[in-house]
DNA sequence: GACGAATGCAACTGTAATTGTTACGTGTGA
DNA sequence: TCACACGTAACAATTACAGTTGCATTCGTC
């Protein structure tokens, strides 16, 4: 997988489940899909999970499956879920600098990005995980 | 420095560049006050030379300085010039994948960071590397 | 013309973040 | 009791980037 997956991860796999709200599926399964590992899979949904999104079982006959109708899931969910930061906050963490045109410009460029950050998240929420699945998909009905 | 720092060095060191357009400075010079190095120094003006922001002398008295007013270089100019993502891309260059689900996420995704990537350009654009400049500065007036 | 100062550029190292992988513990249902 | 599935820790592999060194080139001055 490439770089920033997680996002990508997560919501292509509810949207398979929004698609099937009621089958369980296990990370083995999930990772098959997806291309990638069983314990990756589980790390991801395991953020899910701590958000509310998600449930999972262990033991015969376990795995993953929703919590609630997809309809009431959107991107802006999973993306927060996630803590991922799309809108990356360039240099954080910088000890404050001692030059003031450093430290105004540091504070011009955070107040843009807080704000466009702000806007992707509405925008996120506009979508559910169920409006990006398709009538028929091959995965779910298979 | 910090991850994704060459946009803060190229701010920092154009907004300087505005309090006082006339003096030429180094490479050694602008990695002294940004505490990086001059080779790092001339990777990240270079681009912003490319674009035209910047012009380089070699030699005895040589270094850089700024091409016009700094009053018409807006945050949005050096941010191009430099092909940063702030707005990450997400998951790009992956092979189209034959999962129609992951095929229209990717889209929806897209469009919506495409839309915010533009809206972020347009803030940018509203801020010169002048305006950031204070009264006074002791780097540049030193 | 020789020398010093500065950029231009290529190659390498160091480091941090992320994914992939293995291994083992834990809980669950047949 | 046993197979199955998650939970988690530890480690390897990969990638991206800043940092560093070295050398060629260019320009002004002596």
């Amino acid at each position: 997988m490439k770089r920033n997956s997680r996002l990508s991860l997560a919501l292509h796999t509810l949207s398979h489940m929004a698609g099937d709200p009621g089958r369980v599926r296990t990370s083995a399964d999930i990772a098959d899909h997806a291309g990638t590992n069983p314990v990756v899979v589980r790390r991801v949904l395991g953020r899910l999970r701590e958000a509310g999104l998600l449930t999972s079982e262990k033991g015969h006959a376990g795995g993953w499956k929703l919590t609630r109708p997809a309809q009431s899931i959107t991107l802006a969910d999973v993306y927060l879920a996630l803590d991922e930061q799309l809108v990356s906050g360039g240099d954080q963490d910088t000890a404050p600098s001692r030059c003031s045109v450093e430290t105004r410009l540091q504070k011009r460029v955070a107040d843009v990005l807080e704000e466009i950050e702000e806007s992707l998240v509405q925008r996120l929420r506009e979508t559910s995980i169920a409006d990006v699945h398709p009538q028929t998909c091959s995965y779910c009905d298979g």
